[in-house]
DNA sequence: CCTTGTTGCGCAAGCGTTTGCGTTCAGATT
DNA sequence: AATCTGAACGCAAACGCTTGCGCAACAAGG
């Protein structure tokens, strides 16, 4: 049995009462009680019963993260950039991996959050219904990917900015045929496929390029979605000279997929990404940067703002920098065109 | 406010005992009276407090799982697949991201967890003193790295064997210098950099090969170091021809240092990574390939075993396989030697 | 010397569950 | 008809804290 604050109390010869507010610093207390109290309990090793705690406060000091795969690079910067911020300001968080249809029907049907943390952090978009109900936990909200929902704090990046960049980029260098690897696919209605997509569309038009359809494919935002939307675009007809994908995971995929078909790059197809992946340098890629972490650091801050001040902050909205890294997947466009 | 068990005793007409039992699927109460709770329940949206219902039971079906850097993709996928396996069996998870040594020691001071969860899972080796501690919980413990603890069930991988498996293929490649890359650093006494290492030493020994210490570089286990300790093996008077990384992240910083060399991969120098990281594949990496999904998910599940079978199943140890992948990065030397 | 504040601490009532035990009551057993 | 047996349910006591309130004791102000 570990100690339970009643042992502490005996121990110093106090109450609980006093031991619970010498512990956790609350006045009424005086200075030599309230360290002979920290000594008695350090001593005995005893750190106060979390469950007790937060039934008995409401507080729980927990922090809800929701992400679609952990594992992931994206994903797992965010959370790690999160959860550094969160455990230095005194809070744990519980994770939920909601990648799979069933498991994020069955967190929130079941909510098992409720009355178990005091903020949520998401990195998946909820739908409506799922946004009503993180509503309905009472407690502040935020986000770093997707747009502007009510009641949620959000920190992101001008996804459109960004994909005119990458781009420009690529017009730039003369290129007409330029296609696109998007990640339009799955349930979540995001904005950011479609922002980028947007962009995208923009761009060719200020250039006068006529959009063809057939020049954009979906690649589900993995490295093998991205390989398969590379090969189908190889298929086409007249295939791009050059090719925008919407994830830096994608664009490796698609670089996989040029290297099967004994393509160079960037001499017969050029390739731009998205995101500044830690291994994109690595295999050279050019990429639109985004500051990652920092927005899991970010969102994570933002939280903890509107958990101290209860005055309660009107979420806000932040939008990161974006920047153009060029590396070694782009070039001017080979006369002959990729054959 | 959101429902109590007292609202859904009051609306269903029973007392709150009667409610407990029948949501949790206790004997005691008939099929209809149950049914008729549920309906009442869903109808109120109850969920009833972890908070209080953990400390009145004392279970609190939470796993902590601890990690060194959540953000890298070995640990990252490791947490995935776990998390999969203990959220599918109506556990939560309290995730502590403990990579620096200040969050580290405070996390073994404190000791957060303590009355918190049902069981831990460590993904980072616990010094002697901090596997106490976690002993201290007196909760089951598992771990995916390292060597044997006790009470602890490790799942893990053969080092020496994944290990000889790759240095013996550069050995029959007919390279002589073979250098390493290793991970030795960190106040982490981990046994896998000693395993490989030691496998290493004993290939080369086997082979006739002597060993030269100027072949070896740390690498940190990251990118940069990857990068880093190339750079280094390629400043020594006479470089290697091949090299085992033994890490895919370490092998591709390898690989940047190599194209700022402008050594050509494998002509050059032949480089052998380890993990079958899911960019390996995109970068052409020859690497030994480790379930690492796959130990997290085992890891978990021995872990839920333990928690069912009150009979104090005695820690196991599990070994996972591995195979060579063989992929573009290795070639017999060139006659001429990387110039 | 008697108020009026402070300060430091203890009392006890929760917080929302779980669970051992007691009670009730219908049906089975003598 | 009297007794026994379960099954189904309610009572109330934990579980280990937090916190509003009360009560001394003591300092300062009149």
């Amino acid at each position: 049995m570990t100690a339970s604050i009643n042992d502490v109390a005996r121990a110093a010869g106090v109450s609980a009462s006093t031991v619970s507010r010498a512990l956790r610093g609350r006045p009424g207390v005086s200075d030599e009680v309230r360290d002979q109290i920290k000594a008695v309990a350090a001593q005995l090793g005893y750190t106060a019963s979390r469950s007790a705690s937060s039934l008995a406060s409401g507080r729980t000091f927990t922090i809800g993260v929701l992400v679609p795969y952990v594992g992931r690079w994206f994903f797992g910067t965010v959370l790690d950039a999160a959860e550094q911020v969160f455990s230095a300001a005194g809070y744990d968080v519980l994770l939920y991996n909601l990648g799979s249809p069933e498991t994020r029907k069955r967190f929130f049907t079941r909510l098992p959050v409720r009355k178990r943390v005091d903020a949520v952090l998401t990195l998946l978009i909820p739908e409506e219904e799922e946004s009503a109900a993180l509503r309905s936990l009472g407690v502040p909200l935020a986000t770093t990917v997707g747009g502007a929902r009510p009641g949620f704090t959000v920190v992101g990046i001008d996804d459109r900015a960004g994909t005119e960049n990458a781009v420009r980029h690529l017009v730039n260098l003369g290129h007409r045929r330029i296609g696109m690897i998007s990640g339009s696919s799955g349930p979540l209605h995001w904005t950011t496929p479609i922002d980028r997509r947007n962009a995208y569309l923009d761009v060719l038009a200020d250039a006068g390029i006529a959009h063809d359809p057939a020049l954009e494919a979906d690649g589900d935002y993995t490295v093998e979605g991205g390989e398969r939307a590379m090969t189908e675009l190889l298929a086409v007809s007249r295939p791009p000279t050059a090719v925008f994908a919407q994830s830096d995971e994608m664009a490796m995929g698609a670089l996989r997929a040029l290297r099967r078909h004994r393509l160079r790059v960037p001499e017969d197809v050029s390739v731009i990404g998205f995101d500044d992946h830690e291994l994109a340098d690595v295999v050279g890629l050019t990429t639109v940067a985004q500051p990652v972490a920092d927005q899991g650091a970010e969102a994570a801050r933002l939280l903890l703002r509107q958990l101290d001040e209860l005055g309660a902050e009107p979420p806000g909205q932040v939008r990161m920098p974006i920047r153009l890294v060029l590396r070694e997947t782009t070039a001017p466009p080979s006369p002959r065109g990729p054959q």
